[in-house]
DNA sequence: TTGTAAGCGTTATCAC
DNA sequence: GTGATAACGCTTACAA
C-alpha cells in the first residue's frame, strides 16, 4: 500500500497553500469558487482522502459516539441499533460498534477502547457494568445506558419498566386461570433481577408461590431449566421466560418433551422481537420500543454535547403486552386450584 | 468533561520524560523497573489512558480491521462477525464494526469512513459493492470478501459455491419426488444471482422448469412472492427460499394461506442460522460454515498484512444440505408428474 | 536505560 | 481570501 496523499500533496498539486485545502475540505464559505475548484481538482485526482485521525487530533473533536451491545446474536439489539443509527446520522455523528458478546470483560475493555478513542458519547446497551463502572466511563464522555432495566443513579437512562412488563406477564397468565407459573431466570443478564422481582412481586399479589429456575438469556439456556421444572411433583401450567429467545429454547425442549403449547403448558417471550412474531412461535411476549429507545438515547446524548441539560435523564417506557398463540388457559385445573 | 491528561502530564508526575512514558506505556523491556513503576503510578493516579489517535498518527498503524456487515439483523451475519473477533483478539487486532443497512451508499459511505480512520484491513461480508469499488478499496487496503457467493478477480475471497449449495436444495427437493419447485429469488442481495443461477441449473439438470419469484433477503420478502407463486395455475409443491429470514417468512405466510409444513408445500431455507433449527420452524436449509469463514477473513488478512502472499486467496467452501422437517414428498402427485 | 527533538497530518489563530 | 505557523498527543530515531 502506497502512502496516501496527504493535504500537503494536494496544496502542492493546487498551488496553494495547506490552509486553504483545509478550509475547502471542511467546505467553509470563505474561500473563492476558482481556489475551490482548483482544490477540488487535485484531491480528486490524487484520490486524497482526509486523515480522520489527525483531524480529531487537532480539532480535538471526533463528532463518533461509541455504541456497546451486550449480545449481537440477540436481534434486540439490533433493532435498539437501527434507531441509534437513524438519530446519529441525523445529527451528523458518526457510530461505532463493539460487542461485548455477554461478557463482563469484554464490555470493560470495549469502553476503554472507546474512551482512548476519544468517542464524544456512549450508548451502553443491555450493559452488565456496575455504577461504578458508569460513574467512571460518564466521567470520560457523556453516557447513555439503554435497556438495563432500572434507571441509574448518576447516568442518563432509557429504559422500560422491567417490572411492570413481568407484571403483565403474570397478570396475563393469571387472568387465564393459570397459577402455577415458571419463571426462566435471566442469570447474569442485567434485566435478570428487574424481571424476576417483576415476577415474584406479581404472583405474590395474586396469592402464588413465585417458583424461579435459573436459565440465562439465550436459547440454549433453556433445557435445563425446563427439565428442572417439569421434573417437580407439580409441573407448572405456564412458563414465563427471561427473554423471547430463551422462550425459543423453551418452545424447542418443549416439543421434545412432548408437550404442546399452549395445549399443555403456556410459555410467555420478552422483548418482542421478530422471533416471536413468527407464527410458528406465535409467542405472547412482553413488547419493549426499541427503535424508539435507540432514538431517544442518541438525542439525549446530543443534548448533552450540546451543553444542555443539567439534570439526569430517566426516561422510563411502558412494557406492553402482545398476545399471540403460546398462552391459553391451562387444560385441566393444577393441583394448587383443585385443593383452593 | 475535563481535558484529559497527556503523556506529559504523567511525565510530569513522575519526573521522568514522555518518550520513557511512551516507552512503558507500550511496556518495552528496556525500562528499568525503577521507573517502568513511578510511571504507571502516576498514570494509576492521573487515570491516564492514552490517546490512540495520537498514537496511530504517529506509529503511522492503527493495528485495525474495518468490518462492513451487509444486515446486522440478519443472524448470518453476527455469527460470521464471531469468528472475526475470535481470530482478531487472538491476533491483536481491534475490530471496528459498521452496517450496511443492506443500502450500497451506504456500504459506500462505511468504506469511505473505514479509509478516512486509515483501518489497515477490509472485511466485507455479504456486501453488494461492485468489482470497481471493491478494487479501489483493496488499493487503500487490504480487503477480504466474505460470502458474497463468487471470487472475484482482485480481492481475496471466502465463500461457498452458491450454485452447488442452491443444487443441493434442488436435488433435495427432486428426490423426494417433487416437480414444480418455486425459487424466491433474493432480489438485490449479493448472493441472489449465484442461488437463482445455481437453482435453474439444477432444475434444468433434472428437465425441470424453473420457477422464479422476486422477493428479497427479509422474512418481510416472502408475503407477495408466495402469493404470486400460489396464485398460478400449477402452484408449486415446493419452495426454495432464498435465505432462511425468507424462508421464515414464507412459512409464516404459507400457514395464512392454510397451508401445511410440509404436509401441503415443503420448504427450504438457506444458512442455517439458529432460526432453522427451532423445531417449530425445523427447517431445511443450506449450511454455511460461519464463523469458520470469519476466521479465515482476518486469518487471510493477517498474512497479508504481515507481508506474506502474493496470490490472491481465493477460499470456496462446501456448502452442506442440513435435513430437517419442512420437507417431505409431496402428498399427491404434481401435475408434471402425472403427465410423464 | 533515559532524554532530546523531529515528525505524523490535521486544525486554528493570526497576520497580510 | 489566503498563507504562515503554532498546536494536537503521541512515536521514534538518535544522543547521551
Amino acid at each position: 500500500m502506497a502512502r496516501p496523499p496527504t493535504m500537503e500533496d494536494v496544496a502542492r498539486e493546487a498551488g496553494v497553500s495547506r490552509a486553504l485545502v483545509s478550509l475547502v475540505m471542511r467546505d467553509s464559505p470563505q474561500v473563492s469558487d476558482k481556489r475551490r475548484a482548483a482544490v477540488l481538482k487535485a484531491a480528486e485526482k490524487l484520490a486524497y482522502r482526509p486523515n480522520i485521525l489527525a483531524r480529531n487530533l487537532a480539532s480535538q473533536r471526533t463528532r463518533t459516539l461509541g455504541v456497546l451491545v451486550n449480545d449481537l446474536h440477540n436481534p434486540f439489539f439490533s433493532e435498539v441499533l437501527d434507531g441509534i443509527e437513524e438519530e446519529a446520522e441525523g445529527g451528523g455523528l458518526q457510530v461505532l460498534i463493539l460487542n461485548g458478546g455477554r461478557d463482563p470483560g469484554r464490555e470493560r475493555r470495549a469502553i476503554e477502547s472507546f474512551l482512548q478513542l476519544r468517542v464524544e458519547g456512549l450508548v451502553l446497551i443491555g450493559s452488565r457494568l456496575d455504577d461504578a463502572a458508569l460513574i467512571e466511563a460518564h466521567s470520560q464522555a457523556p453516557t447513555v445506558v439503554v435497556a438495563s432495566g432500572r434507571t441509574h443513579a448518576a447516568v442518563d437512562t432509557i429504559t422500560t419498566h422491567e417490572a411492570r412488563g413481568a407484571a403483565l406477564a403474570v397478570d396475563h397468565l393469571v387472568s387465564l386461570g393459570h397459577r402455577s407459573i415458571v419463571h426462566l431466570d435471566g442469570a447474569q443478564n442485567i434485566s435478570a433481577t428487574p424481571r424476576r422481582d417483576g415476577y415474584v412481586a406479581a404472583m405474590r399479589s395474586h396469592g402464588l408461590e413465585p417458583r424461579v429456575a435459573l436459565a440465562g438469556d439465550t436459547d440454549g439456556d433453556a433445557h435445563a431449566a425446563i427439565d428442572e421444572a417439569m421434573a417437580a411433583s407439580d409441573p407448572p401450567s405456564a412458563i414465563f421466560a427471561f427473554n423471547d429467545l430463551v422462550a425459543a429454547g423453551a418452545l424447542d425442549h418443549l416439543d421434545d418433551l412432548q408437550l404442546r403449547v399452549p395445549d399443555d403448558i403456556s410459555v410467555v417471550g420478552y422483548d418482542n422481537t421478530f422471533i416471536a412474531g413468527l407464527h410458528h412461535l406465535a409467542l405472547t411476549t412482553i413488547n419493549q420500543p426499541r427503535v424508539r429507545m435507540g432514538r431517544l438515547a442518541v438525542s439525549t446524548l446530543m443534548e448533552r454535547l450540546n451543553g444542555g441539560r443539567g439534570a439526569q435523564v430517566q426516561v422510563e417506557l411502558d412494557p406492553e403486552l402482545v398476545v399471540r398463540g403460546s398462552t391459553s388457559a391451562p387444560s385441566f385445573p393444577t393441583q394448587s386450584e383443585s385443593t383452593s
